[in-house]
DNA sequence: ACCCGGAGTGGAACCGGTTCCACTTTTGTA
DNA sequence: TACAAAAGTGGAACCGGTTCCACTCCGGGT
């Protein structure tokens, strides 16, 4: 087991300064002579030296490192975004640091508080509603804090990059409403969070643009771990007068739903429309492939990322940003006209 | 944005010295008076001091941070896999960097580098195959290294969990012979990655063992990416002779590979017979639900842990390890007997 | 011939922890 | 009561970079 080379092995081996070795290092950051600056490159690829990150972090008072905090890797959202900004954070020669809070805020304040021991410049995260102070504390010390997916609003000054979640669910509810249904199911997440009562307001904007009335027997917003999902689907399959359609706004709910409808042999879409919110490509695999709302993850992911690089580079000073993508809908074989069988069972 | 405390304010606002305050965040390094223990705390939790990680780090030579460096998250098996090693990690009080490769030896050179810069004390890495002297470089600067999943045969003294690969596609190929199938088709991964070759031996062992003869058009031992998956099913589709079952022995080709099937219009299990190596829950969603390889996960990430971890603590002194883990195969109903029509279509 | 300015260089302080060591104060035991 | 061992404390060096600053050259303008 060797010891790696510091700055100072380099500075002797070339015959020059430490202060030389470093301006190499850090162009721009001092004129160096260029018979000098060809030798210290030489040395350093001779002796593979790579300067260590924690000393830079340490004279910088800060890394270029961001903190990505997500729920749940297993979740197949969260698992493709966090995919595409350690691509994209790659890129920009940015690490980061992965941690995940299975929607609890007590893990969720373990990990900011990680993060800041870090020094990192940024977070990119999910939060799960909690902590509130500890947001502020974290942008009060100087770290760039986005939101993506969710947000919380007593956060003033922190960027959001989200989907059209009011938008997205209104458009589902109203296609299924235009194809006669009157009893539109949804399950979603909490009203603690952003998403959960956007979704829901869309839902209900979408009856009051129709004239229908609201049973709120059929708004379920339930926790996403777990089987809460399967567990609110089997309650409303089971109520006097079920649903003729059912949206499930929640990536993480979908799987359990849907696994609770083949359990209990509900056929789709004789018995049951169905519309998933999720970006999953096995959606397009059953049968009948599910008619989905598609998040267009990439451009969430995109945007979070240019937000917090840009802030890192000092841009964007005039205030937080929401930015709002737009969901595609994509009708699939899973939703179908109310049959008039449904309606006048007598 | 106000400038967080360091160990000598706190010390100040204690009235004692530096090493006193160092002595209190490390317990075990030195004798404290418990007086000055109690105001030490006091003091540390009314400044809301933490300690820098970099500094310490750089003190320390190394840091409590494990890379974990992976394909690509957005493949399910790695993502879940990720999910439950950052969550093992933390419990552990220790960080994850994460990386990914897109199966790219020249982005893992790249990643190795930075994680080398970080001063990790760990890696655990599916690799790709390649970069065989950075490997060896990082193990010689004393980065304990864990390979998961896969292995690099020529790197000697790295650990290695993985699943039983040769027993796995032996016991799916044996069933499928067992219920008639002559001709079965295999779809996996390259022959460089030692997964690979170990499922392409255990299928041609089965083989063996039941006195068939082997196809050599029926392995196909294409890339993970893309639609490679899905374009070997298509070419063993359009065989004179086609396949009546097929094994799919990588995640990764499990998706494009069952797409494939569906926009063929195959029956399953009529036309052929499926397994495919995959924990994903959707396969149980299909209909059929598919009959898997179930790849236990939380067994790998745990040991491919706890052989990280244990090294960095010093224990394990005695050379690299190698743990299989065991692998369920659960037949579910997209596998039949083979019909004699299919032999006899005349 | 003289002075000014900028290029080029190295010394040393600094970032915020840890740790070694010397020193003082207790404690225990003969 | 005396003296060795142990407990407690603070000063200072150190980890490996970055950066400020003082200093030496050198060429060009008057």
């Amino acid at each position: 087991m060797k010891k790696a080379p510091t700055i100072r092995d380099v500075a002797a081996a070339a015959g020059v300064s430490v202060s030389v070795v470093s301006r190499v290092l850090n162009p721009d950051s001092g004129p160096v002579a260029s018979a000098k600056r060809q030798e210290v490159l030489r040395v350093i690829d001779e002796l593979g030296y790579r300067p260590r990150a924690a000393a830079r972090e340490l004279s910088a008072g800060h890394a270029l490192t961001i903190g990505l905090v997500v729920t749940d890797l297993s979740n197949p959202f969260f698992a493709r975004l966090a995919d595409r900004i350690v691509w994209e954070a790659r890129s920009h020669g940015v690490q980061v640091v992965l941690m995940t809070t299975q929607e609890d805020p007590h893990l969720e304040a373990e990990s900011l508080d990680t993060l800041l021991d870090r020094s990192v410049s940024g977070v990119i995260a999910t939060p799960t509603g909690g902590n509130i102070e500890k947001w502020a504390r974290l942008q009060d010390l100087g770290v760039n804090v986005v939101f993506v997916d969710r947000t919380i609003e007593e956060l003033g000054d922190a960027d959001v990059v989200s989907i059209e979640n009011f938008d997205s669910a209104r458009r589902s509810t109203e296609y299924l409403i235009g194809l006669g249904h009157t009893r539109v199911a949804l399950v979603t997440g909490p009203r603690s969070t952003s998403t959960g009562r956007a979704r829901i307001s869309g839902y209900t904007a979408a009856h009051q643009s129709e004239s229908l009335p609201i049973d709120h027997q059929l708004i379920r917003d339930v926790p996403f771990r777990g089987d809460a999902g399967g567990d609110a689907v089997g309650s409303l399959l089971a109520l006097p007068q079920p649903p003729t359609a059912l949206i499930v706004a929640n990536t993480a709910q979908v799987q359990s739903s849907v696994r609770r409808l083949v359990q209990k042999g509900v056929r789709i879409p004789d018995d049951l429309s169905v519309i998933v919110f999720d970006d999953n490509p096995w959606t397009e695999l059953m049968s009948p492939p599910l008619s989905v709302i598609r998040q267009p993850l990439d451009m969430l992911a995109v945007h979070a990322l240019e937000l917090v690089l840009g802030r890192m580079q000092g841009k964007f000073p005039e205030g937080p940003r929401l930015i709002e993508v737009k969901a595609d809908f994509l009708p699939r074989n899973s939703c179908a006209p109310l049959a008039l069988a449904h309606t006048t069972t007598h």
